[in-house]
DNA sequence: TATAAATTTTAGATAAGACTAAATTTATTT
DNA sequence: AAATAAATTTAGTCTTATCTAAAATTTATA
C-alpha cells in the first residue's frame, strides 16, 4: 500500500462511520482535498486490491481487508499521538500533522513494540480510542455536549473537532479530557449553553458543545 | 525536499566522506540501486535546488545547503536507531531498515524533542556519531580492527559494514559495542587475526577485521 | 415526466521519478 | 595520436497520482 492508497483508505473508514452506507465520490475528494476525478482513478485501484467494493456511480464500501488496513494506519496514527504527548511532551494540538506523517511508518513490530511502550493506551491524546492489534476497537458510551441535559454532572471524555484552533480554545478555557462539567442551562434561541467547571462558570455557543464528548459522571 | 531528494543527497554526503573530491554518477546510481541515467535527472534536479554544485560529466559536490541537509536526515536516521533500540528493545540489526523510513519524517521539534528525551546521545547504536541540531559532529580517533598491533589492547567503538550479517555474526561472537579486544597475532598471508575477547580466543578473517572499528584502551 | 442540477466518470494532459537504448564525453591503451 | 573502453548524458517511454474539461449518469425540481 501507497501513503496514497493508505490516506483514501483512511478516510473511507471515517466517512463510513459517519453515514455507513456507501461513501460517495465527492465526499472523498473533500475530505482529501482533491478532485472527484482522482477519487474515481483511485477507487478502480482499490477495487482491484480488494479494498473496496465499488459500482460506477454507487460509491464504495471498504471491504474487511480495507476495513483491517484501515484500522491499522488509525491505530498508528493515535498510537503516535500518545508517544507525542506523553513522552515528548508535545500538546494535543500539536501531534495531528506530525502523526499523519509517521502513521506510514511500515514496520508492525514496530507499532506493537511502541504499543507496549507506552503501557497499551486504549485512548489517544484527543479521547479516540485505539485499535488493538487485531482491530478491535473500545466502544465508549460517549455522547456530545450539546446532547446533555441541564443539572447533570459529566466529565470530558473526547472532542469531535481536532484543530489546533479548537483545542486551543479548550486550552484558554481549562477544558482537557477528564475536566468535569457540568450543565447549568441552555437557551432556546441559539443552544448556547452555560455550563460549570472546575471553578468557573461559562457560557459556550452550540458550536462548541457539538464538538465536545461527554459521559456520564 | 522529497524523500528520493533525501536519500540522494544523503548517500552523496557519505560517499564525499571516503574520496573528498566530486562524487560521481555511477558511484551514486550504485548506493542507491538505480541507473546512472536516473542519477543525471535528479543532479539536475537538486543543481537548481542549490544542493550540489554539478557540471556535466564531472560529478557533483555537496553545497554547504546540501550538506546542512544531508547532516540533519543523517541525525534523524541515527536519533531514531537510538530510540529504537533503548526505548523500544529492537536490536542493532533490526533498525537501519526502520530508520530509513523514519528519518524522512519533516518536523525539527519532533527530533529535537527526541533528541532530548533520549539524553542527547553522541552516537548511534553502531558507534556512528550523532550531528547534533546545528549539525556539528564529534570526532572521535578510531581505527580499523584491521589496522591494530599485535599485544595492545582495544575496545570495539563501532562497525563499518551494518548490515543484518554482519551484525548477526557479532552477535554470535559476543562483539559488540565496549567490548574489549587484544590483538594477539596476525597472518601474514590472508591478513587474518586472532584476537582476545573477554573469555574466548577467536579467529577472524581480514573482511571481519575490516569492519570494526576499534580505540586504544 | 421532462428538464435542470448535481454528481460521477472518461479522456487527455502534466509532473516526479524511474527505466532503456542511443549518443556523447572522458579515460585508457596500444 | 588514434582506437577502444568506460562513464555519463540525452531522448524517449512508463507508472503513479494528480489535474481540467467534457461526457455520462443520477437526483431533484418544476
Amino acid at each position: 500500500m501507497t501513503i496514497s492508497e493508505e490516506n483514501y483508505v483512511k478516510v473511507i473508514y471515517h466517512l463510513s462511520n459517519v453515514s455507513p452506507k456507501c461513501v460517495n465520490t465527492n465526499a472523498i475528494a473533500g475530505m482529501l482535498d482533491t478532485k472527484a476525478s482522482s477519487v474515481t482513478d483511485m477507487m478502480k485501484k482499490l477495487s482491484e486490491k480488494q479494498m473496496v467494493s465499488y459500482q460506477k456511480y454507487q460509491g464504495v464500501i471498504l471491504t474487511e481487508k480495507g476495513t483491517h488496513t484501515a484500522k491499522m494506519v488509525i491505530r498508528k496514527h493515535r498510537l503516535w499521538e500518545v508517544f507525542l504527548v506523553d513522552k515528548l511532551n508535545f500538546t494535543w494540538d500539536e501531534v495531528h500533522e506530525i502523526a499523519e506523517e509517521l502513521e506510514h511508518i511500515k514496520s508492525e513490530k514496530l507499532i506493537n513494540s511502541l504499543d507496549a511502550f507506552l503501557d497499551f493506551p486504549a485512548f489517544d491524546p484527543h479521547g479516540d480510542p485505539i485499535p488493538d492489534e487485531n482491530g478491535t476497537i473500545k466502544k465508549v458510551d460517549k455522547l456530545l455536549l450539546s446532547d446533555g441535559n441541564n443539572g447533570f454532572d459529566y466529565q470530558c471524555v473526547g472532542v469531535k473537532d481536532t484543530s489546533v484552533e479548537f483545542l486551543q480554545y479548550l486550552d484558554k478555557q481549562k477544558i482537557s479530557l477528564g475536566s468535569k462539567i457540568k450543565i447549568i442551562s441552555k437557551e432556546d434561541f441559539d443552544a448556547s449553553q452555560t455550563i460549570q467547571l472546575e471553578n468557573k462558570i461559562i457560557v459556550i455557543s452550540n458550536k462548541i458543545a457539538e464538538n465536545i464528548f461527554i459521559k456520564k459522571q
